[in-house]
DNA sequence: CACAACATTAGAGTATAGTCTATACTTGCT
DNA sequence: AGCAAGTATAGACTATACTCTAATGTTGTG
């Protein structure tokens, strides 16, 4: 498929998906057939990519965070063992998160409290 | 305090607590009694306000809903019932981050068991 | 009183993540 | 053929959140 489609399959405008395409986290290919234009075509799997980006940006991984899930999962190059790193890596970076989320709650319910009986 | 103190006490720049103070986020006072300098003093509250504005960056918060919080919790000419608005829309952010965060280590531990079982 | 250390303001510079514009070429429809 | 719609590239622009520099004035210690 081409930019076009690719957009309206994902959601994400044209202009990000280009951003995206320079950042390096996708990559079109050009059809060798055709010589009368150099239109980048997409499939399935980019279409993965950007859903896993997307999912990722909203959890605030940062695009060179993603870049490196997205060649743990994607590129073959890696060995098992460094994929896992990176894998591992971020699961632990999620926890953390997950705990100071959970901290924040408790310092907002207290702010809460405190709130309530003000108003009484 | 001054700025100096008070950077060494919250480990937060100089820089920094200027810039937060330019944003609104935190405000000193002048001292009426002193006529040879217009330098700013800084009291506890500012100390925990800066606390405050650490945790609250550290798990995704903008400078404008750190703001929001910021006032939900100190300004005195906001009504309790605005206050507890402020404080619920923050809570749901939270509990949908923390959501996403779960979803996103579900995925993170099937791309895991995939890359397991190619290493076979 | 010299002078280092500290304070203020204004404004420039950086990094991240887009978002948009201009220019130019290609494709598909009539 | 004409023309709207789609595509590519380069580069300008925006917003957020700092980070740093320059200029200038103040304070405290030997």
């Amino acid at each position: 498929m081409l930019i076009n489609e690719l957009s309206k399959r994902t959601g994400i405008t044209i202009h990000t998906i280009r951003f995206y395409e320079k950042s390096g986290l996708i990559k079109g290919r050009r059809d060798g057939n055709v010589t009368s234009n150099n239109y980048f075509h997409y499939d399935e799997e980019i279409v993965e990519k950007l859903e896993l980006i997307r999912d990722a940006k909203s959890v605030g991984f940062t695009i060179s965070e993603i870049s490196q899930l997205i060649d743990a999962w994607y590129n073959n190059k890696m060995t098992v063992v460094d994929k896992l790193a990176v894998l591992d890596e971020k699961m632990a970076s999620i926890n953390l998160r997950i705990q100071q989320l959970k901290e924040m709650k408790k310092l907002i319910n207290q702010f809460r409290e405190t709130v309530e009986k003000e108003g009484c």
